[in-house]
RNA sequence: GGGCGAGUAGCUCAACGGGAGAGCACCCGGUUUACACCCGGGAGGCCGCAGGUUCAACCCCUGCCUCGCCCA
């Protein structure tokens, strides 16, 4: 029974918090195993537990959100796993800074110690983004939480790694890395931000050792010439080809060093002639490794100059550029320096220069790995919406290098490695070894390194279900459906998944893969809380009193697929709020009018149904389908916008319009009242529930208002369209009813007459929609304030002295008697007329011609004639109205 | 340098190859008993440029321009 009414505004602040509570008590978040049922999984994009929501989870987990709510409404055992990752770096950074202002170092500290503090900081720190993912709605299965560095979680990684190792495809090398110098640590090439910056390009002379004029090279990095251990040319360049096999000699350093000749050198760049420093330049290592060329090192992980390095010892890389540059022009050796635009990569995490760098490292040969997801990708069992990411996806697994893993630092997964003191050999196990199996030592030592949190992050979609163990979860669970992501974890996360979920699992780790778009500012930047331009979401929510609904459905309805930018702006979360008190305001509508309505009597009989509830029930039960279908797509900004049309545009606009004539007490049958009154009921708590996934909190306080079944919105089942609720028949009266209300309103305000004014209407229509017409006059009346309202036939005389507007169903008059301007209304019918007449004449010519008529299909030809012959009707009508106006002079 | 994407109303975005739309902003009018966070009406667009395919192009093809992203 609807006895409960709505407080007159809605205060999202007031209420979101409260459900939330209710829900996380009553279980709903959380899927168990349940054979009878079938499971829906996501797995939650890991934030780092350092971070704090910003925008780009507000809508990425706002969409995970959406298909999970949906799908649980649907029926499914849907599990959404909750976790955070424990950012290796970024944690260590944060915890590395707290202890300097207690003016101490890491090495101080020791390694024990430190991870200790970082666990008390994790304590302390870590739950910040989970507080603020339930804030927003967010209903992840919270029993399931885990946290990368969980003991099981940690087990689950040391196991991937000695499989991986035992089977070969994790080893260890010296090789040159990307190194960061101010995080002291190795990271992937993954992590390599390229961006573009203005340098120099040093043009500097190496004197030939034979005292001759030698040769000149150009390079952007002077510093490293201390390093050089020769000069490469390209064989072809006639320039020097006569000096291959010569030498000259480094400046600064003294050193004699040959000039050689090797076809990756680009002839066209600089001077055509390449310094060659295998140990600080990747090419330059391939290229002195296949010519036998020593390596020599002036960099510390630092990135300071070596202590070897005479004046320069100590100095930062940048510093000595400068230094190294100004003693080379001393000895004039600089011949000179261009400005010179180029890509330096920076670490992604602390925005250092990156350093190619040579050290120990462990990599994980990933070639076979990604040939399986490629396959994977390819055969579309997995794929990607939109499909367009499939092929970047691919790029990356196409075009696979080894990945390096070893990250030199104290906070993650140590890596399991014991090498022998005695004999040095290695192993790999989830303990420290007794002895070394190799020569039966005792003394065995751990591996200093961690590894890549990307690497544990890889194994999410079966580690958190209990592998390697073989748990009921893991097998109920695994595979799982839907990942939703945004594009920069593509490679590092996604792709790793699927290679990594093929490896251990053999099987894909999700069937589907929502790319959604990048939220930016209006001006196209990124959001970034650094450069205070970014959109804080629960500020949003709260600080601004907008509400958690808001901020999702404003993101959700801008995520499409075509777009790969959100470009996003409070105003649009502003514009949400005021659909949610729209939507609220309907309701006490609604409720205010239910009265004594109880929805457990039967439903109205079809004969009590007039047009509008018809047609109401008739769009609704389209839209049931427009949003299911849409969120079976991936398309969320379709789903939004149907939902939101559909509420406003025809729901709150014309059926609770229509709906106020019928509910007025005393004046109709019971029956219409009830017909009507179930309408709005269905229709409003349907919605709602079609609208839960996007707006959970607002749909909830409505629907626990509303005469309902079950304990929450959120448990409902999903609307499914009635069948036989579509009706075209009543939309299309429905559409002239409208058209006739639209161009009274148009007459009205273009004569100014004021709206409160009722006016007499002539109506002159075909048979058919005379008696639709006649049905709908009460309707007609309140709409377009007009009374009395007279049916005209066919051929009457127009009444003299109105104004008039021809409909493709009707012909209206609005009789003004003598204040009619008899020239304004000429003007206004004649400009109506030509607009026609020359959409005629187009279509026309259209219709005359052969090609047309011989080539366009059938059905279109005579849309077209249909369209032409409507045309006509009113353009005799309008010349006839004209005519008649003439007359009246 | 290679790849991908976008350029439609002032802004943010829609639009099966067949009559260019929405929201916001703007202008006019409104104390209609859910809502002024509202209601009604209106104005505003060589659909980036140039070719081509087609009976027909915002939509397909080619080239160019501008912007963004990714990779090297």
């Amino acid at each position: 029974m609807a006895t409960k009414t709505l407080p007159t505004t809605y205060d999202p602040r007031q209420v979101e918090m409260a459900r939330y509570k209710t829900w996380m008590a009553a279980g709903y978040f959380h899927a168990g195993v349940d054979p009878s049922r079938q499971p829906f999984v996501i797995m939650l994009p890991l934030p780092n537990v350092t971070g704090e929501l910003h925008i780009g989870h507000a809508s990425t987990f706002s969409i995970q959100d959406v298909l999970i709510r949906w799908r649980r409404m649907q029926g499914r055992n849907a599990l959404w796993q909750p976790g955070t990752d424990h950012a290796g770096i970024a944690t260590q950074n944060v915890v590395e800074r707290e202890i300097a202002k207690d003016g101490l170092t890491l090495q101080e500290l020791g390694r024990e110690k430190f991870e200790q503090r970082v666990w008390q900081w994790k304590d302390q720190y870590g739950n910040i983004i989970v507080e603020q993912l339930k804030r927003m709605g967010f209903s992840c299965d919270w029993d399931r939480f885990v946290f990368t560095l969980d003991p099981s979680y940690s087990d689950a990684v040391i196991e991937a790694f000695v499989r991986l190792f035992n089977e070969g495809l994790i080893y260890r090398g010296k090789r040159m890395v990307n190194w960061c110098p101010r995080d002291g640590s190795a990271i992937s090439d993954l992590e390599v931000e390229y961006e573009e910056v203005e340098t120099q390009l040093w043009y500097v002379r190496y004197p030939g050792a034979d005292g001759g004029p030698g040769i000149t090279i150009a390079t952007q990095r002077p510093e490293t010439i201390l390093a050089d251990v020769a000069v490469a040319v390209h064989p072809d360049d006639d320039r020097y080809r006569r000096l291959v096999g010569a030498h000259v000699m480094v400046p600064l350093a003294n050193r004699r060093v040959p000039i050689i000749a090797d076809r990756r050198v680009d002839a066209e760049f600089g001077t055509g002639a390449l310094k060659i420093t295998p140990g600080h330049d990747p090419l330059d290592y391939e290229i002195g490794a296949d010519h036998r060329l020593p390596v020599l090192v002036v960099l510390d992980p630092k990135g300071r100059l070596t202590p070897d390095t005479g004046k320069y010892a100590g100095m930062d890389r940048f510093a000595a550029r400068t230094v190294v540059g100004e003693d080379l022009t001393a000895l004039g050796l600089v011949e000179r320096v261009e400005t010179y635009r180029t890509n330096i990569g920076h670490c992604d995490r602390c925005h250092a220069v990156i350093e190619p760098y040579i050290s120990d490292q462990w990599f994980c040969e990933m070639a076979q790995m990604a040939g399986r997801a490629a396959a994977a990708i390819r055969s579309g069992r997995v794929r990607f919406h939109h499909e367009r990411w499939a092929k970047v996806v691919l790029h990356f697994l196409d075009n696979i290098r080894p990945w390096t893993i070893s990250r030199q630092l104290w906070w993650g997964h140590r890596i399991p490695v014991w090498q022998c003191d005695a004999c040095a050999a290695r192993v790999a196990s989830q303990s420290a070894p007794q002895r070394c199996p190799t020569c039966g030592g005792k003394a065995l030592t751990q591996d200093p390194d961690v590894l890549d949190t990307w690497f544990s992050s890889g194994l999410w979609p079966f580690a958190t279900l209990g592998w390697p163990r073989q748990t009921p979860d893991l097998r109920y669970f695994y595979p799982g459906h839907a990942l939703v992501t945004a594009n920069e974890i593509l490679f590092l996360w996604i792709a790793r998944m699927i290679m990594v979920g093929l490896h251990f699992m053999n099987d894909i780790p999700f069937t589907d893969v929502y790319v959604a778009p990048t939220v930016l500012t209006l001006e196209g930047r990124r959001m970034s809380k650094s450069l205070g331009t970014g959109i804080d979401p629960l500020e949003m929510a709260d600080g601004r009193g907008y509400g958690a609904d808001a901020v999702r459905y404003a993101l959700v309805s801008r995520c499409s697929q075509v777009q790969q930018d959100l470009r996003f702006s409070e105003k649009m979360i502003a514009d949400v709020r005021n659909f949610s008190t729209k939507i609220w305001n309907a309701a006490r509508f609604v409720l205010m009018n239910l009265g004594e309505f109880d929805p457990r009597e039967e439903g109205p009989e079809a004969t009590t149904l007039l047009t509008a509830d018809r047609w109401i029930r008739s769009r609704y039960a389209r839209l049931v389908d427009t949003v299911t279908g849409n969120l079976e797509a991936y398309e969320f900004d379709k789903t939004a916008r149907a939902l939101y049309d559909f509420i406003w545009s025809e729901y709150c606009d014309w059926y609770l319009e229509i709906a106020k004539v019928d509910l007025q007490p005393g004046t109709r049958a019971q029956q219409r009242r009830h017909a009507v009154q179930h309408t709005l009921w269905y229709v409003l708590s349907n919605t709602l529930q079609l609208l839960h996934p996007i707006m959970p909190f607002i749909t909830e306080e409505i629907w626990q208002h509303l005469p309902h079944d079950g304990p929450s919105i959120m448990v409902s089942p999903w609307p499914q369209a009635p069948p036989g609720w579509t009706d075209p028949q009543a939309e299309q009266e429905m559409e002239a009813l409208m058209a006739v209300v639209r161009a009274v309103r148009s007459l009205r305000a273009e004569l100014s007459i004021p709206p409160a004014q009722r006016i007499p209407l002539h109506l002159r229509a075909s048979g058919r929609s005379t008696e639709a017409f006649e049905r709908a006059r009460p309707y007609l009346a309140v709409l377009a304030r007009v009374e009395p309202i007279r049916f005209e036939a066919p051929g009457t005389p127009r009444p003299a002295g109105s104004v008039t507007t021809v409909l493709a169903d009707a012909e209206i008059a609005i009789p003004l008697g003598g204040l009619i301007n008899v020239a304004t209304e000429q003007a206004r019918l004649q400009k109506t007329l030509s607009a026609t007449r020359t959409e005629l004449e187009r279509l026309q010519q259209r219709l005359e011609s052969r090609d047309f008529t011989g080539r366009a299909p059938a059905e279109v030809v005579a849309q077209q004639r249909q369209r032409a012959e409507e045309l006509r009707a009113r353009t005799r009508r309008l010349q006839e109205l004209l005519d008649s106006l003439s007359t009246v002079e």
